[in-house]
RNA sequence: GCGGAUGUGGCGAAACUGGUAGACGCACCAGAUUUAGGUUCUGGCGCCGAGAGGCGUGGAGGUUCGAGUCCUCUCAUCCGCACCA
């Protein structure tokens, strides 16, 4: 008997797929319940990792256990194939950005395939293919018609080393998100899509994602910032500054604490500072110091309030007895409401900070309950609790809601602001000073403007003949490309240049999957059938970018009528990270796994250099990276232990959702259960051959495998793989305990059930195993076994017997056997009696098959 | 600081609506097979204790006949956001 050989299996049975089309999901759908499938698309890199293996092995099993389920599976692949790596591999190594591209989509597309995915790869396509970058480019004109792509200047965010711009999204602590260089401002005339327009829709559409995890729901509600409030102009006391006539507009969240406002402040950056800025170097070099801050983190922290006075003084729009000056604080962002504030210190922590520092008035307005009003004050944290408003003329005697209503009604009557809703989500920005991106359809003319490329002229195509010797965007230096006519009064004008950021690319891929021929950017008609996708699989890094993008994006073609669902994604599952150790050597330099030797002596680990024997010490477990060397390459465990060890795996050991530590042992324990389970299949022939001595056995087996198709449905439902694997391991050991007493029909019945379970998992081994036991067709097609509940329900119960909450025995009942039967039962149990000895049983309570709990005294 | 999550053997982890804590795997220990190593097989394996027994799910309280699970407080670690008016 062999041990089984993946090297020869596996390769046989991904062609006996592909020769018999079983995975390609046609066109025209049939009539099963459909249900769509879909893994976050690659980035082709060069090649695949560990963290590919786990996302996609996962999406596999989905896949694959619906369609045993009956369910008409779409499940296909592409790649987010624009980016900035290809055009760095340009400049770097003198390659083209498309040939590097397409080069490592074949050699990844290898990869992909070698791990046995149930993938239609008829619908492969990717971004940089012209027949999907053109589409794109026809629904942006159409968006562009909507009014939903406009043109401004802006101050963005600009990565000097990508020498390009990034949106809000992409900057991470003040860094690029790609380069990690510090980001910096500059002002640049930019393309801009109107998420802000779906601020709401976004907001309120997280409601009904009930298949996403609560935690991506918290950050996207986080990230778009809903907040309601009041916006209203102060009136200038006395002569306004030129310009300004029309007073202070600022922006609050809190109207209710109108009346103990002490000053006004506002950003450094804001038009009147700047105005005020140009004519005073005094006040310039101010909000220069201010500027100075940056943006990390520590510095933000630390940062102290810095303020000026202008001179400036405004009127109190609710009581004009009172007027209030006006400062420039470095706390305030122009970026957020209106770049301006009324401060009430006693009810907000940073402008009482700031009132501290510059002896500013604190007067509280609202009463805790329980305070006195006369003894009530305020030290050094301000009050943002619930309380009754006072010293607030009419609003006093409110509580906070009412006086919000009422300050509102008041200043709306009076013409001077309106109630607001205001959003920490801003405008899209997805211009990019890149070559290797979407070219933004739009021509340049001198006489009419910027123009939409006519729809009939497109793909714009990316020129191929480009060179990278020089930084920044070749297509601003390509000699002919960007030279056209108008296609509105035909005279000579100019292409965009810029391209479109990439996370738009995957901003409706999904869509384009189903059916990725189409004539329209989407077919109606497909995409009706097979959006939403039904499960999505992917990081968690992506929780704001891409998956509110593609959220935005879906909601605007539905308004503009290409789909109808407005989320794309029903299901969401976001997978947790393979980590591995990492190692170190004495001149503290990072050392590959494959170079080290653990050795283990009790419980105490140590290591050393497989080859020079010098002491290595382990770090940390981290997320597989080249920096720490850690890295595991799938190809070599796919050689060393098979495909199928390697799903099996990186499914096993820890709950999907959390990260999962590859070691070696692992993998070798994996791949020792399948050795196992072939050699159950090969050892059929073992054992009792037809009817068996006591058919009592034939029974437990039976119960034991039903047992674990429910155990396991139910796991591979709820997304808890790590718990379907550890259910096949231990119906494979009573399989293998109860070889020799069950006859060999039912054991041969028991194991097809199982092969079926464990196919979407490991499904080169189950399809060898099923030809194995002699089965048509293939287990691919097999449908999904079904739990007989009452097979899979135990006859006996072996109840726990406490004593005072503490296990003093136990006993065998019938299942189903009534209380005061137990009870008795286990009154008269000579342990138990034992136990009671001495002491009076006060009460029994039984819960039916479960357990009985006696007390006594 | 705000928001979220997680703390269970040497390790990764199981545990349905409160009902035998530690399934399953790894590591380890003992034995068998093997010329040997590896493989494979059998058994053991929370901690303390010779045993009876006691103690055990980050910590402290509480509810309950009974708590990993519910409540209050608290500690630690990780993730996200970060002067958002």
């Amino acid at each position: 008997m062999a041990r089984y050989n993946p090297k020869d299996t596996e390769p046989k049975w991904r062609a006996a797929w592909a020769n018999a089309n079983t995975f390609l999901t046609p066109i025209t759908p049939d009539a099963r319940p459909k249900y769509y499938v879909l893994e976050m698309f690659p980035y082709p890199s060069g090649r695949i990792h560990m963290g590919h293996v786990r996302n996609y092995a996962m999406g596999d099993v989905v896949a694959r256990y619906k369609r045993a389920q009956g369910f008409n599976v779409l499940h296909p692949m592409g790649w987010d194939a624009f980016g900035m790596p290809a055009e760095n591999a340009a400049m770097e190594r003198g390659v083209h950005p498309k040939g590097w591209t397409y080069d490592n989509i074949a050699a990844m597309r290898e990869q992909l395939k070698a791990l046995g995915l149930s993938v239609d790869w008829s619908r492969e396509f990717a971004t940089c293919d012209p027949d999907y970058y053109g589409k794109q480019q026809a629904w942006f004109l159409r968006l562009l018609k909507r009014g939903l792509v406009y043109r401004k200047e802006a101050s963005v965010n600009w990565d000097p080393v990508d020498m390009t711009v990034l949106a809000n999204e992409q900057v991470i602590d003040g860094k690029g998100w790609r380069s990690g260089a510090t980001v910096e401002k500059r002002k640049l005339t930019q393309w801009f899509l109107r998420i802000t327009d779906y601020a709401d829709a976004l907001i309120d559409g997280l409601k009904t994602l009930d298949r996403w995890p609560e935690k991506v729901r918290i950050m996207q509600e986080n990230w778009i910032g809903r907040s309601k409030g009041l916006r209203f102009t102060f009136k200038f006391d006395g002569q306004p500054p030129a310009g300004h006539e029309a007073g202070l507009e600022v922006y609050t969240t809190r109207p209710d604490t109108l009346f103990g406002a002490s000053f006004v402040g506002i950003a450094p950056e804001h038009p009147l500072a700047e105005q005020l800025a140009a004519a005073d170097p005094a006040v310039a070099a101010f909000v220069a110091e201010c500027r100075k801050g940056g943006t990390s983190e520590a510095d933000i922290e630390g940062a102290e309030k810095l303020g000026r006075d202008t001179g400036l003084r405004v009127v109190h729009p609710l009581d004009p007895t009172q007027t209030l000056p006006v400062w420039i604080a470095n706390f305030i962002l122009m970026d957020y409401g209106t770049g301006a504030i009324f401060a009430c210190p006693a009810h907000d922590q940073r402008d009482l900070d700031f009132a501290r520092k510059y002896d500013l008035p604190v007067l509280p307005v609202v009463l805790p309950p329980g305070e006195d009003a006369a003894g009530f004050q305020i030290g050094k944290e301000a009050y943002v609790g619930p309380g009754a408003i006072y010293n607030s003329k009419f609003l006093d005697g409110l509580d906070i809601e009412a006086a919000k209503s009422e300050a509102i009604n008041r200043i709306e009557a009076m013409d001077q602001g309106q109630g607001a809703t205001v959003y920490r989500l801003r405008d899209w920005g997805v211009s990019r000073q890149r070559y290797w991106g979407c070219p933004i359809p739009v021509i340049h003319c001198e006489a009419c403007g910027p123009v939409g490329v006519s729809e009939d002229q497109l793909p714009v195509v990316l020129p191929d003949d480009v060179s990278f010797d020089k930084p920044g965007n070749p297509l601003l230096r390509h000699p002919t490309w960007r030279h056209t006519t108008c296609p509105s009064c035909g005279g000579k004008a100019e292409r965009e240049t810029d391209t479109l950021d990439t996370f738009v690319d995957s901003s409706w891929y999904f869509a384009r999957f189903t059916d990725p021929t189409a004539a329209e950017p989407i077919d109606k008609a497909a995409a009706d059938h097979w959006m939403p996708v039904d499960q999505y699989i992917g990081g968690v890094e992506h929780a704001v970018l891409h998956l509110l993008y593609a959220r935005f994006i879906t909601r605007a073609l539905k308004d503009e009528g290409l789909v109808s669902v407005e989320e794309p994604f029903a299901g969401l599952f976001t997978q947790g990270m393979v980590t591995h150790e990492a190692y170190k050597n004495t001149a503290g330099e990072w050392v590959e796994p494959s170079d080290v030797v653990v050795s283990v002596e009790g419980n105490a680990r140590s290591a050393k250099h497989a080859t020079t024997g010098e002491p290595i010490t382990i770090g940390d477990v981290e997320k597989m990276s080249k920096s720490k060397k850690n890295v595991v390459a799938p190809e070599d465990i796919f050689e060393a232990y098979g495909v199928d060890a390697a799903r099996l795996f990186v499914l096993s050991d820890s709950p999907p959702e959390r990260d999962v530590q590859w070691t070696s042992s692992g993998v070798e324990g994996s791949s020792r259960f399948l050795a196992r389970l072939w050699a159950e299949i090969e050892g059929l022939e073992e054992g009792p051959q037809a009817g068996s001595a006591d058919p009592s056995h034939d029974l437990e087996l039976r119960r034991a495998l039903h047992q674990t198709i429910r155990d396991v449905t139910d796991a591979v439902e709820g997304f808890r793989f790590n718990v379907a694997v550890a259910k096949f391991y231990s119906f494979l050991n009573v399989a293998r305990t109860m070889r020799t007493a069950v006859a060999r029909p039912v054991r041969q019945e028991v194991l097809e059930q199982l092969v079926i379970m464990v196919s979407p998992f490991t499904p080169h081994l189950a399809e060898e195993a099923w030809a194995h036991l002699g089965k048509a067709g293939m287990v691919v097609d097999a449908p999904w076994p079904k739990a007989d509940p009452v097979l899979a329900a135990d006859d006996e119960r072996v109840l726990p017997i406490q004593i005072n909450g503490k296990r003093r025995g136990e006993i065998k009942v019938k299942a189903g056997t009534a209380e005061a039967e137990v009870e008795k039962i286990a009154l008269a149990d000579h342990n138990v009696m034992a136990h009671l000895e001495g002491l009076t049983v006060r009460k029994v309570i039984v819960v039916k098959d479960r357990i009985v709990n006696i007390v006594a005294g």
